[in-house]
DNA sequence: GTAGCCGTACATCGGCCGGTGGACCTTCGC
DNA sequence: GCGAAGGTCCACCGGCCGATGTACGGCTAC
């Protein structure tokens, strides 16, 4: 039996989404709020496994509130519903722990549909928002796994993209030439030779392309 | 009217897929392909509105067939539908560019109800799935927003931190004290204090540091 | 084969950098 | 009122850096 939490600032709408609830018999409504602090309230005295969330409402809202709830009640999973596709909000939504975002004009068996995938660890988002999360993702993993190369880097040789990723980590001259077997005046001729190439200055500016260009990125 | 290309190396489960399909009025199967090039060839040639994609073919699989597909034929969306939950095909297969992702074990209202969506310029992915791209995608947005400070950066003054920002940009001493109004001079005095403060032998440990600890992004 | 690129290595020189020590001023807290 | 902390500025010195020129062996391509 799948326990739900309604939230939502008008009462009629609480009423319309029990009705439609209570049809299923793995779904039990167990307990209603108006706002944001009353949801905390509820979910901490009731402890349900699906929180039916609204975002616009009267004092603390519906991301505030599904902050506090993922973050001190970890069994009970929130889905959000809201009325239309505010990608704002879904990301924001998301950020603060949702399990769940759809939209308001979803058919019934979607959104029942979607409590059940929800109650079960899964995730569910609207199928516009899908897109959106899909595109977001593959760009920022593109942007680490770095494929944004620069077409510059394509001008060094094999050995000067080592030399230029070890110069990338914070290394003197002469420590590339002990992690790299060479001599330091070796890698002097390769940095002399790195910079122009990349129209760089100095090796802090190779650094700074290195982390830019995702040569190099954050750990 | 949907157009529907079927690509799978089982003719059986074509025809599976055909029958489901061919309940709706209005999705269409205009075409079906056993394998990776033949896919090509067929959206080439029919330029359905919908590829619905098997990943594990024998000679080109599916992610090839997808990443040539949505790179040259853009009209055409495809979305992926394998056997069992293998994260790292559906990882890569947003990658290649499909619009959606989903396992064979759906039913079939759920999968006609994804062709619809994904046949609208929307995403659809498996639940399971789901989750996993919402985890992922708040994990590396918030890497990017850069809430992930060090310690060490507490330890310095305003100023300091202005001129370390400076500093990571790749500038020189005399261009930071251009860029803030200051005396060269007093630029040098900040540096040499940030160094030691934050445990670093010279500005380019400092511009590594930047980047790691979220200071500074690539844009 | 020979011209060209790559990788390795050296010497020298000017310049920026970083360390040290000092100085003055403002702001804040006791 | 006065010390502490932050911000601004200066001079000097040693050191690493980057530029330039030069050199040699290996490999590929024509």
């Amino acid at each position: 039996m799948i326990n739900v939490l309604l939230v939502d600032d008008q009462p009629l709408l609480r009423m319309g989404f029990r009705l439609v609830l209570e049809t299923q018999p793995d779904i039990a409504v167990v307990g209603e709020a108006g706002d944001g602090a009353e949801a905390v309230a509820q979910v901490a005295a009731l402890a349900p496994d699906v929180v039916l969330m609204d975002v616009r409402m009267p004092g603390m809202d519906g991301l505030e509130a599904t902050e506090r709830i993922t973050r001190d009640h970890a069994g009970s999973r929130v889905l959000i519903l809201t009325t239309f596709d505010l990608d704002e909000y879904a990301f924001a939504a998301l950020h603060a722990g949702a399990a769940g975002f759809l939209l308001k004009n979803v058919q019934p068996a979607e959104m029942i549909a979607g409590i059940r995938t929800v109650a079960a660890g899964d995730g569910v988002v609207a199928p516009r928002l899908t897109r959106v999360l899909i595109e977001t993702f593959t760009r920022l993993n593109r942007a680490r796994t770095g494929s944004a190369d620069d077409p510059r880097l394509d001008r060094l040789t094999d050995r000067e993209r080592e030399v230029l990723i070890e110069m990338a980590k914070g290394l003197s001259n002469a420590e590339i030439a002990t992690e790299l077997g060479l001599s330091e005046a070796t890698v002097k001729t390769h940095v002399s030779r790195i910079l122009p190439k990349l129209g760089l200055r100095d090796r802090v500016q190779a650094v700074v392309l290195a982390y830019q260009t995702g040569l190099l990125r954050p750990p």
